[in-house]
DNA sequence: GTTGAAAAGTGGTAAAAAGTGGGAGGAGAG
DNA sequence: CTCTCCTCCCACTTTTTACCACTTTTCAAC
């Protein structure tokens, strides 16, 4: 499982050097080849390779008629970008990915089990802020309220 | 289970001497591996690594349709970070958490059971007071009140 | 009450590791 | 053929982290 959040960041480059404490398990993994793709509320996705292709599989499966399936489809296979880590545990994100994102100089990567999901910064605070917000008013889903933190 | 309230201060590089009296417990529970994340009241929480998993293992398992929990578990195990008591018996608590939960020099540790809670200690004196004003006015649980103190 | 010893709290330092930026070489496009 | 852009590699600077030492407090014994 990955887990964590931490401030990243982007150099002239498109350069994002991976937390250390993660890099080994992404070599032992996948010997660093990383999927980096697209997530439909503007951020990007960052999969070992092997958990991406697993994904991809699934995602092809869905049902052709279902316009919904098909444009995620399309989306996330469409910008799928596969990229490795050079000799100082960077990955170079596209320029086309940056856009799509946001994406400026400070970023924050945030472990999700089998990925990572890449904010730009300030997007990711408001999001953040937005949904601890949203969680005090609304109703708590049932399941949600059984389990004790 | 861990209770009291204890007044700590984090040092300049963030780090936080836990209690004496937990220490040993929190050895022989988890060999010093604890996990700090946030909470959606802007505050800290801190768990025995097995304590956190079982947590964890709840989570994942809600149902992926609900929005609420969804948020809930993108936030917590995105921010969850795993640290070391060191040989002093002091945590590592990162900027990002720090930043999170506005701590500066003085925090209150709050034993909850199987976890604590760590607060900025200003902003534990005004939450506690508001809690506590609140109460008087509003309704009691059913479930509380068949409770005697 | 005073003294002493032991344990806990606090801060500093040095070695190592990680972040950052620059440059050279190569490939592709005009 | 030349120029530009991209990628890979190397080196330097900054930060981190682990370890060590000193100070302060507490508890006990005299």
């Amino acid at each position: 499982m990955f887990r964590g959040a931490t401030k990243v960041t982007l150099d002239a480059k498109g350069r994002l050097a991976m937390p250390t404490r993660y890099r080994e398990r992404l070599m032992s993994r996948c010997d660093g080849q990383i999927i980096v793709t697209v997530d439909k509320d503007h951020c990007l996705l960052v999969y070992p390779l092997p958990d991406w292709e697993e994904l991809e599989r699934k995602l092809v499966r869905l049902p052709s008629m279902n316009k919904a399936s098909r444009r995620i489809l399309r989306i996330m296979v469409g910008y799928a970008t596969e990229v490795d880590m050079d000799a100082n545990g960077r990955i170079l994100v596209s320029r086309e990915l940056r856009d799509f994102a946001g994406l400026e100089k400070q970023a924050m990567l945030i472990g999700q089990g089998n990925k990572f999901e890449l904010w730009d910064e300030a997007s990711w605070n408001e999001k953040r802020d937005a949904w601890l917000a949203e969680e005090d008013e609304g109703e708590l889903a049932a399941d949600l309220e059984t389990i004790a933190f």
